[in-house]
DNA sequence: GTGAAAGCGCTAACAC
DNA sequence: GTGTTAGCGCTTTCAC
């Protein structure tokens, strides 16, 4: 654990000298270079970078906050964040916030303390995630995959309404009368948009929309399950199901599956998000895939900018969903 | 952005007075903590954690080195060192390996040079992972899901020879003759011990060995599905296949449906490692579950005495997978 | 119980 | 080109 004083005592020159050749910030003579490149080797020595945030008031962590770290969604965000930040010299600290806006509120705090450099963020409400904490230290935040109205900061998602309305749409060209929607929570614009693009097919279709097929459930698992199980309960049960989300579309196929009910002859199912196994489940999964990889790419990219200074007006970055046609729908 | 200084500035106290308020150490008035409090309050002060660090030598920071972000089975992992990790006042960083041995060894660089308080590492391989820059550092270092030969750390893993055999043993109970084994790296101790397991198997039940049905892949789906498809096309294909991972499995299951092969019918498959959807698959799939959230908990439990000053012999940890019968096998 | 002062390890002015 | 000096913001003796 020797310290800069050590390398310079033994390369027989200044502490600065040896920062100098350690950070190639200024020339620095040949002879003099070699005797502390080889004072670093003997000592194993290793710069403390807690030492250098104290005294450049800079670090170089980026924080990504998600709301569920087992979606494999956000982990395909996170790879793509990952290999940006990676490229451009920062590491990169995971928080899972569990939708809850308190756990939030207090990694926000930690962040701030920590003098991160950046935050990437998936806020857990639109109205209710509360980021002074950040601002106020003047830590650059971009919000990923929901909006968020509390504070304005760059944006990068997806084009959730036309998603929605494309996947639904296509239960309508399939001649499906009785369309079901499962979506997430409203307090998210996720749960709100995907929502608002099946009822903009359904009117545009002319179909009308039966506020008995809606269900808002939680974006996990388990909320698909039980709000598929309630559908198919009805005197009248849905043709079709609209499922905003991936683990939500693996509730509704169990709920299905514990039902009986046969896909696509009895029940068509459309999910959004695509994962690796919907593609070779029996019957595929008919889905709306997001961009994961290059919406965290965006994300970074733009927060790269912010760290390096730019001060230009927030953007909003909105990438295009793809319908993918399988079996299911 | 104001500082201890600011504070006890306002309070009219020394900054010691307002550190020994803040962390609680020893007994201040009241009077003084109050007025303390209000400042704190008013000018939204937030103490910085750098130069806390800085002068206690310590952080509160975890590191979780893994060798594949995107898999399932490590998420799960996370989330248990998460719980632990949170509980006890610490923050974890996840690093991405890539099972890329040098990509390994500049994390731990950096690590190091970060003060990191803790790392939990799962090795890109048992021989050529060198930790030296940690344990030079005097940080604790935990090695979960796959042993370590260059270092003796505490280990946390399931019994893969165990899985294994119990895995086989089913295919054999079944009837199967010419059971193939697609494994992972022989430079991990999972891929080496889930082989293993798979012809102490055969060789218990007399069954010979066949080494045209050993196959080697990298744990990866691409991996899986190559494998598998060099084996459906031998001249004696497989009837039974035991696959020793998440994402290999899948790769195999795509490589089946491919050929167009019944499953159960023609080939048996049982898998290593559980995944939600693999219940809900048709067939669903007969699977090797570890105790992945417990196996986070169990490693982050032991990093944590670690760091709190346990010197004792390094441990290592066993938990028992489970076979989980279902219609694939 | 409280304050003054030193110092963690580094870098950036400032001299020379 | 190189060394000296100061100081980032905090905690921890050491006095009182």
């Amino acid at each position: 654990m020797s310290s800069i004083q050590d390398v310079a005592r033994l390369a027989r020159v200044s502490p600065a000298t040896v920062s100098r050749v350690l950070n190639g910030t200024v020339g620095v003579s040949e002879e003099l270079a070699k005797r502390v490149g080889q004072a670093v080797a003997e000592l194993e020595y290793r710069p403390n970078h807690i030492a250098r945030s104290l005294r450049t008031r800079t670090t170089v962590t980026w924080a990504v906050v998600i709301t569920d770290i087992q979606n494999p969604f956000y982990t395909s965000v996170v790879r793509g964040i990952e290999d940006v930040a990676r490229e451009a010299g920062y590491s990169v600290v995971l928080c899972n916030s569990d939708e809850d806006v308190d756990k939030e509120a207090e990694y926000f705090g930690v962040l701030a303390s920590a003098r991160t450099a950046g935050v990437i963020l998936a806020p857990a409400s639109v109205t209710d995630t509360r980021i002074d904490a950040l601002l106020d230290q003047g830590i650059p935040v971009v919000a990923i995959d929901r909006r968020m109205e509390s504070a304005l900061v760059d944006t990068v998602l997806v084009d959730n309404v036309e998603g929605a309305r494309q996947a639904t749409a296509h239960l309508i060209s399939l001649g499906r009368q009785r369309i079901a929607c499962i979506t997430g929570l409203l307090s998210t614009t996720t749960g709100a948009e995907r929502l608002a693009g099946c009822r903009a097919a359904l009117a545009n279709a002319g179909v009308s929309a039966n506020e008995q097929l809606v269900r808002i459930a939680d974006f996990k698992e388990s909320g698909g399950y039980q709000a598929a199980s309630e559908l198919l309960a009805l005197a009248d049960p849905p043709d079709a199901f609209f499922v905003a989300n991936n683990l939500m579309t693996l509730g509704t196929l169990e709920a299905l599956g514990d039902a009986g009910v046969a896909i696509p002859e009895q029940v068509a199912l459309v999910g959004f998000d695509d994962e690796p196994w919907m593609a070779f489940a029996t019957p595929s999964i008919t889905v709306v895939a997001q961009p994961t990889y290059e919406l965290g790419v965006a994300a970074a990219k733009r927060l790269l900018e912010r760290v390096s200074g730019s001060d230009e007006e927030p953007q909003e970055i909105v990438l295009k969903p793809e319908l993918r046609v399988r079996e299911s729908g």
